[in-house]
DNA sequence: TATTGTTATACTCTATAACTATA
DNA sequence: TATAGTTATAGAGTATAACAATA
């Protein structure tokens, strides 16, 4: 008679099975990078897609939402609702385009720059946290492939 | 005088200042496998967690939702909230544990079971449209790597 | 006391659809 | 017609806190 499919009690489940799936791990590195980040971040309670978007406003002051979009491939709406979110915390200002009525152009606030400052050398540890046990060269492959993923 | 800071408006707006932060690499690249895998399972209407999770119930019969927890670094009611999606959908049966009444014992539905053939199928078509672009010793090297972050 | 499952709650990200204003 | 912003809505993943049952 065959072995029950259910005859599994003394097995210790593991990811073996998986193990090839690359897809798998790149969601696994993603948690746990996300995770460090937000215990990094724990005292400016803000998100990593937060923090890209200041750092985005902060290097091209007057940049509009669908630029942003763009550059970190969001939907519009998505865009929207991560703005709006810094916007309530008093770091971004909204103004209108002089040159095109439909854009917005988004600026730092004095309280946003200086949490961008702030938030550059969190991010700096944390990178630290992620980059120190990598050669540079390790470094260096990884994202050349993580590029010619999302590019 | 000094160059106004908002000063940029032919400036086209890029990701440049912030190409040295690995971890937003590795964001967008997990940005761009998940949208890659929603399109590929459109049909099925599974997400990644969904189908990783439905693999494990598939290779270890009987495996309750904390050693699920543990495999995929997810807190205890994240995991609770995938599995009743799974069950929702009619492909996993919770089950008393005979040996220890705390746990539950997780399996898969005979749809659950088919199912799950249909999504390693799907899984595979998706990671060769990941994996195609890269040598085999490029994926060595990116999987060590996400391993060592993650493990 | 510690572990497992459960429920309640909350927040972020993600997207689609439809509407408004502008080009 | 096309673009940018906006609003409404929905679903998924993530987590914390507190409770019940069990070890």
């Amino acid at each position: 008679m065959a072995i029950q499919d259910d005859d599994l009690s003394d097995v210790k489940p593991s990811l073996d099975g998986l193990d090839h799936i690359v897809g798998l791990h790149v969601a696994l590195a993603h948690g746990a990078i996300y995770r460090n980040f937000m215990e990094t971040f724990s005292n400016l309670e803000l998100t990593q897609r937060q923090v890209t978007c200041l750092w985005l406003v902060g290097d091209f002051p007057g940049i509009s939402q669908i630029d942003i979009a763009q550059l970190l491939t969001m939907d519009r709406a998505t865009t929207m609702a991560v703005i709006n979110r810094l916007q309530a915390k008093g770091l971004i200002m909204r103004g209108k385009s002089p040159s095109d009525g439909r854009r917005q152009t988004l600026k730092l606030t004095r309280t946003g720059k200086s949490t961008l400052a702030e938030a550059k050398g969190m991010v700096a540890a944390h990178e630290e946290w992620l980059k120190g046990r990598f050669s540079a060269r390790e470094i260096k492959s990884f994202v050349d492939i993580l590029k010619r993923i999302h590019e």
